[in-house]
DNA sequence: AAAAAGATCAACCGCTGCTGA
DNA sequence: TTCAGCAGCGGTTGATCTTTT
């Protein structure tokens, strides 16, 4: 049968945490790690249902955590990823490392939800000087359109590059030869790598020997890395790019295909990336 | 100066999918 | 296989702070 219940519902507190409580859980979380958050309460003695405990330490105690106004750069991703995801924010919060999702919720619900109303309303789109107005001086009518346009061909290319047809024929670029396969670093986003690592991985696995080491002679790659580009282009430019801790390339049809996605973010989240990537991925790299 | 209105954000609620017994 | 707890998520609330009248 089930479990025993994570914390009796009788005498658990509620409300703001005070500064002893917090220092009652981060010192738990020092000595016991994040994580096992039904034995918080016992451990600690804290009045506190684990959910409670839980919430706290992501949403407030936990290190690396920035504070304060956003940036434009943070706003303006948040609108990109906002419209390219939807309320998907725990998604969102992953390209924002140092902010919760619950900041990035608030936020939008209380400052861009706004302002992009606003913005929709006046037909003359403002110039107050602020994020969406300044984006390289283009109008914002102009790059809600590029976005749009960017939006859908993600989607269509997304939606190409999953429904492979492995018995494709070859294309006109079947002279091109030479296939590097994926040199991962590190990947710390973890729904959109599983995602990205898995769309590549479908590329990869019509490979007849992708796991060999070193370049093969697999003409079937050209066509389905043709399908990808606007996607794996689309996460460069849109998303990947303005985090500055991630890089990832993309080089194609100069005899050699390779993607690079490189070191980045917090210790935790790389451990937690290669836990991911292993249960997905056992793809060695030619280079390793 | 005080009351009202609006804004902010930490915390809670309820739902869902996953997992362990 | 079933069932209940857990973890995580998005939506919502309400206390507190700030701005406006």
């Amino acid at each position: 049968m089930g479990r025993p219940p994570c914390c009796d519902k009788m005498g658990v507190k509620k409300g703001p945490w005070t500064p002893e409580e917090d220092i009652m859980l981060v010192s738990f979380v020092q000595e016991h790690g994040p994580g096992n958050w039904r034995t918080v309460p016992t451990h600690t003695g804290l009045r506190r249902c684990s959910k409670s405990c839980r919430l706290r330490w992501t949403n407030y105690l936990r290190p690396g955590i920035k504070r304060g106004s956003f940036t434009d750069q943070e706003e303006k991703m948040i609108i990109q990823l906002q419209a390219l995801l939807g309320n998907k924010w725990a998604n969102i919060a992953s390209y924002l490392p140092e902010r919760t999702d619950n900041d990035i919720k608030n936020y939008w619900n209380t400052h861009l939800k706004k302002k992009l109303k606003k913005l929709e309303a006046s037909d003359l789109y403002s110039n107050d000087g602020h994020c969406l107005s300044s984006l390289n001086s283009t109008s914002r009518g102009q790059w809600e359109r590029t976005l749009q346009a960017d939006i859908n061909t993600a989607k269509q290319a997304l939606k190409n590059a999953c429904s492979l047809d492995k018995s494709s024929p070859i294309s006109e670029y079947s002279t091109v030869t030479d296939v590097k396969p994926i040199n991962i670093g590190c990947y710390p986003h973890k729904k959109e790598g599983k995602c990205l690592l898995l769309l590549t991985h479908q590329v990869l696995k019509t490979l007849p020997n992708y796991s060999n080491n070193g370049p093969e002679v697999i003409p079937q790659i050209i066509p389905n890395i043709q399908r990808l580009r606007p996607v794996l282009n689309c996460l460069v430019t849109t998303i990947i790019m303005p985090w500055p801790n991630i890089r990832l390339h993309l080089s194609h049809l100069n005899r050699q295909i390779q993607i690079n996605i490189l070191q980045a973010a917090t210790p935790e989240a790389t451990g937690k990336f290669h836990g991911e990537s292993r249960k997905w991925m056992m793809m060695k790299s030619p280079c390793q």
